[in-house]
DNA sequence: TGACGTTCGTTGAATCGTCAACCATGGCGC
DNA sequence: GCGCCATGGTTGACGATTCAACGAACGTCA
């Protein structure tokens, strides 16, 4: 249980200036979406969707798909049902499944949507970089998601360690990410 | 008004394993703090005071600060300063201002989560990464951010184009980001 | 057949974020 | 000093997300 290795201070810019530059991009889509009445999950769902055979999908299969909680993708459809975007029908072979259809109207939606997307991705970020460092981002990113999400070194879960620690009134820096 | 430029398979295969990527990055730095009863934005309130001056901040230059709506801000510290790790005091020289100021108790807990919050960026992100890869990060999103979020060429705010659009029947494809 | 554990999807409550008022104060022009 | 608008911060209602609990259907093993 070594003292934690900070980040160094190149590092920490870097790190603060992805999470800005995360949350920046991210409203910016949310916005381009917002005029037409959808959300990034939204969209999203929408895409799957017309992805799928029959543009068609087991609500458990679209869940992990657009990496939602099964109830949160409840909740969303439902609202999607409502607003003419989503059909729920009930699955033949497995009485428990739900199957949701994208609609004829979703579809339309869909497609008045994705052009202004993707702009959007372009616009504010695609275009922006280059290849090569586009490329980089890739790469990064599927290692974050092959490296599986465990903690490490986390054994037990301390809820509340107050281990006795040494000499931590260093100045108030560096305490941050 | 020409074609939308889509993205090549190769760009969105990326772009998706980005969103992907920072969405597992994030959950699990969420998770990590948890275990200390705090969020993520959580936490950020807390590095930010615990960098100022006096561990203090007006309410305005804090939201600016973690990329907050003022409103956001009222509401999470308000939470904080039920929960004792935050205090509000009114600014002396600004009778509008409110001043936020970490407790004793507020830094302790940041001192606490600080170093499961770093493992968790390192072991999760940093150390997964190149180091010319995750300066070509921050590149990507320096641009990001420099770029501003303007959208651009949406003059109108259509809420609705319904602007007729010729041959929009090629398969369920496509359609992505 | 029937008991058991698992998967599917939903539900309702609690929490968190957004949005549109709103009041109070400050700063500027006159 | 007096309008007037901009800024600071809060509030309450609404919307979206999380979380724990649940019922229904499946699969398997005996």
């Amino acid at each position: 249980m070594t003292t934690p290795r900070w980040l160094t201070a190149s590092q920490q810019r870097i790190w603060r200036t992805y999470l800005l530059g995360a949350a920046h991009l991210m409203e910016r889509l949310d916005r381009d979406l917002a005029g037409l009445g959808l959300s990034l999950p939204e969209y999203e769902i929408l895409v799957r969707l017309s992805e799928a055979p029959d543009r068609t999908l087991r609500m458990a299969e679209l869940a992990e798909s657009v990496h939602h909680s099964r109830s949160r993708l409840t909740h969303t459809v439902s609202r999607m049902e409502t607003a003419g975007l989503v059909e729920r029908h009930s699955c033949p072979s497995d009485r428990r499944g739900v199957l949701a259809k994208l609609t004829d109207t979703g579809y339309d939606r869909l497609v008045e949507a994705a052009p202004i997307h993707v702009a959007g991705v372009r616009d504010g970020f695609v275009d922006l970089v280059s290849d090569a460092d586009f490329e980089a981002i890739g790469r990064a990113f599927e290692s974050v998601i092959s490296r599986g999400g465990q903690s490490t070194s986390l054994h037990n879960t301390p809820t509340r360690g107050a281990e006795s620690r040494g000499a931590e009134s260093r100045g108030a820096e560096s305490r941050g990410t």
